[in-house]
DNA sequence: TTGAAAGCGCTAACAA
DNA sequence: TTGTTAGCGCTTTCAA
């Protein structure tokens, strides 16, 4: 009753072999019809259920992939995870999700955890930490090791890996391409700190959209927010300028909504006053009022042929070194934050 | 070079035995300072790591804790997640995360993985199938087996385990019971079908608020909205009410978004005209314009509380028998949504 | 058709 | 201080 199931105990009670039961388990065609039914009604009766741990160690195979990510409130991110569990699951893999909290230590520590025995690939969008820090030698480290790895969205600067991001500096440059386009002329920006490959990327496609339509950049009009102070408070300091923008691209969801919601505060009328673009099309965007244009970023796509090229790896152990590099395209969603007068006008 | 990295690779290389490395490895003091040095020199050089797997088939004991929720995008489970994760973490365990996306066929599949070796304990929020099904084997089968499993939000009916909830009547009752302090007479309810419980019992709370002031709850008000079928027609039919009700309670924070949304392009002001609460404080309810009153749910204090009773159980193991049921106190969130005329009016 | 035995990579009691 | 050995729970080859 209370003795662990295991196939000895099994076997034991069954006055069968060990090698009997599992085989049986297997519907080994070794074991006579009569004795697999009574190890099948038996295991049944008792619930017995492989110990995976066993059962891998000997396969030397988990048929699980993990997944690092730095948060999981992002909409973007769950998206992402999204993907790739369709694909795996039709694949038959399981997935093992960790967040890094965007902490290096903890980055690490989820790196060593699941790569050591518990997943077969690994899928990692890396901690901002890790960016700060220059430091992504737990990845390098797995590369040398030729373990399955493929990075998403946010990839380890110089590392000869495979990953699946977005063009973010033709996004950027659509997004504020599209302000242009609908008639602004001092566009401000909120973007990340400059270590962040994402802000950064998306800052330069701002930067090549202004000095196309012959703006020159004004880093008066360049905000990088620092996520470890209050967000709202810096984003408030854009409506302090004098003049005032007359649009402004969010590097995210976040800060779209919040400078939406400080334009109402002070009494500015979105879009005729102020054109707001953002990036990454999840639910925050469309039920905004009035709602959101962004750049949709296809998080399960990207979700879906990171885990495709992982599986790959895995699967052909060859083409472990040889890195892909795949850009998943950006493209304009038009809502109301920016459907301008100005548009008319120009017509 | 391209040999893996075992104890016994590592022992045949340096001339020592099998138990020498892993002694030194583990520092013990049976090993001489020489030897120690030697090996994990070499060790470090070939960046060394144990399998996890045999580390923990040997132990029995993973030191990881698994988390199956239904999906990853709401706020609210990842503000439990992080909860859960902050207690463990400093405990000394890692979560592994894995969703159900709400089907009850995942939703086995992950907790057999999960409790067959890979961690020693479960925290679980039940997918929307299961209840659907009324089907919780999977479940009953591993508290039989005396595996260490805590629920929280939604938890299995009828099955006696440790569980961690809101008060979901009293959540409800608060929200509509604030509605009709600020005034209102005509309060929609936007709420799940019926067998989700966290949604059935914000509708009891709502009908005793409505109760208690002297209202029947009238049924053309109770709207049962079905997430297989898109979610804003449903939310739609609100406004083809006539008389359209002046308040409406939404035990989500998407249906309170997508009802301020439907509001203004119908013309309406809120909370002049229709005032709106909602459930759940995340970013949404605090960046939409009117900012949304909504019941606050302490989804990161959750997590921890039920970390905190998942560990008990794991280490001690008498407690296992005993279900504890813990109940996160919800509390009013007052924001721009509802916060009317009529309140200075009535005082 | 069934069973014995080796081994996946590690730990730990015991022996030397 | 170091090594031998058994064993965690399972799979699989080989022998019976």
């Amino acid at each position: 009753m209370s003795q662990k199931l295991t196939l000895k105990t099994i076997a034991t009670n069954l006055g069968v072999s060990v090698s009997t039961v599992s085989k049986a388990l297997h519907n080994s065609d070794e074991i006579s019809p009569e004795t697999k039914q009574r190890i099948m009604e038996y295991v049944n009766e008792v619930g017995f259920r492989p110990n995976n741990l066993a059962v891998s160690l000997q396969r030397q195979r988990t048929m699980t992939i993990g997944v690092i990510v730095p948060e999981l409130v992002h909409h973007f991110f769950s998206r992402v995870i999204s993907g790739a569990e369709n694909y795996a699951s039709h694949a038959g893999y399981k997935l093992l999700i960790t967040m890094s909290n965007d902490e290096w230590e903890k980055e690490r520590q989820m790196t060593e955890m699941l790569t050591n025995g518990y997943v077969d690939g690994l899928l990692v969008s890396v901690a901002k930490q890790s960016f700060e820090k220059r430091n992504f030698n737990h990845f390098s480290t797995l590369i040398d090791r030729r373990f399955p790895v493929v990075f998403f969205d946010r990839a380890p600067n110089g590392l000869s890996a495979s990953k699946v991001t977005i063009n973010d500096v033709e996004g950027g440059y659509k997004a504020t391409k599209h302000l242009v386009d609908q008639g602004a002329k001092h566009i401000a920006i909120l973007t990340t700190p400059p270590h962040i490959s994402v802000g950064a990327d998306r800052e330069k496609g701002y930067k090549k959209a202004l000095l196309e339509a012959g703006y020159e950049p004004d880093s008066n009009l360049i905000f990088h927010i620092d996520e470890r102070a209050p967000i709202k408070a810096q984003i408030a300091k854009l409506f302090t300028l004098n003049p005032l923008p007359d649009a402004v691209f969010a590097v995210n969801e976040k800060y779209a909504a919040l400078t939406l919601k400080l334009a109402a505060q002070s009494g500015l009328r979105v879009p005729e006053d102020l054109m707001v673009i953002g990036f990454t099309d999840g639910f925050i965007s469309k039920s905004t009022t009035p709602s959101l244009s962004t750049i949709a970023q296809h998080g399960f796509e990207m979700g879906e042929k990171a885990m495709e090229i992982l599986l790959e790896k895995i699967e052909d152990k060859s083409s472990i070194n040889t890195p892909k590099s795949i850009i998943i395209p950006t493209n304009l969603v038009e809502r109301e934050s920016t459907s301008s007068k100005y548009k008319i006008v120009q017509k």
